[in-house]
DNA sequence: TAACATTGGTTTCAAATGTAACCACCGCTG
DNA sequence: CAGCGGTGGTTACATTTGAAACCAATGTTA
């Protein structure tokens, strides 16, 4: 079993393409393992989804927000949101009402219910991010918000100005 | 504007839950992004979707392989590989072949046309990924490996085990 | 205030994905 | 070699997801 050592700084650009060293393909793996594990544990408890309990999470923290202002905060589209809400409607975990001030606009709110189930995940989620971290070294938890935030700003920069083409 | 310092050791159990600071959430949103991206390059230019293009990243570094051996390479279910391999011989980027010892065995390969694509998208793939690493410092890209590795090893014990329940 | 562009949100339709059933073949057992 | 469980792979169906069209209310301009 041969084992990397340092590599020169200077990258190396094989003919091949090693798809499980493949930072994208890493990536996709871990989050849909990572998502799909926690969908399952909020699904089988609370009949959430993810996309269903990220609404809540925003609104757990933030009262009387629109739709549009769910999405600026979820990096969700407006139709997942527009979905998730109605199903939340339907569960009675929020409550919508009319902005008198424009009648376009609807006003989001955790039901007492729907509180009440948010007080019953927030600890959940902070065990299973904690069950995560608790996989790293101390000198790793510290770097991995930065490198997160790094990527992200460069991945937004991909999906803005399209990628470093030609 | 605040700025975190370094956190104490034990870790704070909110009541609240910053979706943003969320890894699992930020996990999910950094690698969307990515994948959409890349995705799109290379949709655009091969007609290659992502789980097709996986199969021939790995059936450029390895013959003969068979569906099921994908399988165990790529992390993707029998269905999507079944549906990248048939799109793939839809454009002849791979070819397929019966073993004669056990005939229910396909055996495939990169076309000549294939081969030559996979030789156009490699130094892409890792041109993407360059321009990905090159945002971090080098003390973070030594680091970023193992930290996936670990992630990755826990999120499969979730996946397989269950979430740490009850 | 009539016309038009904009914004908030939903609906519709097509494409992507996952699950389960399925078919053909293999290999073993009696 | 008949019977049966297991494997390789595809098909069928239900669900999720995304893009674009859409409806309604607002704001803006002439």
């Amino acid at each position: 079993m041969t084992i990397d050592q340092k590599a020169p700084t200077t990258v190396v650009e094989n003919d091949d393409l090693r798809l499980e060293k493949f930072l994208p393909y890493r990536l996709s793996v871990l989050s849909n393992r990572v998502s799909n594990a926690i969908a399952q544990a909020y699904g089988a408890r609370f009949h959430l989804t993810i996309p269903a309990w990220r609404v809540m999470a925003i609104l757990g923290r933030f009262r009387d927000l629109s739709a549009a202002e769910l999405v600026e905060q979820t990096a969700m589209d407006k139709v997942a949101i527009s979905r998730a809400v109605s199903s939340l409607l339907k569960n009675d975990y929020i409550t919508r009402s009319e902005d008198p001030g424009d009648r376009r606009r609807q006003v989001l709110n955790l039901s007492d219910q729907g509180r009440e189930i948010y007080a019953r995940i927030v600890p959940l989620a902070h065990r299973y991010e904690n069950d995560l971290m608790a996989s790293l070294s101390g000198d790793e938890r510290e770097q991995l918000d930065g490198i997160i935030d790094k990527l992200m700003v460069r991945a937004k920069e991909w999906s803005e100005r399209g990628l470093i083409d030609e």
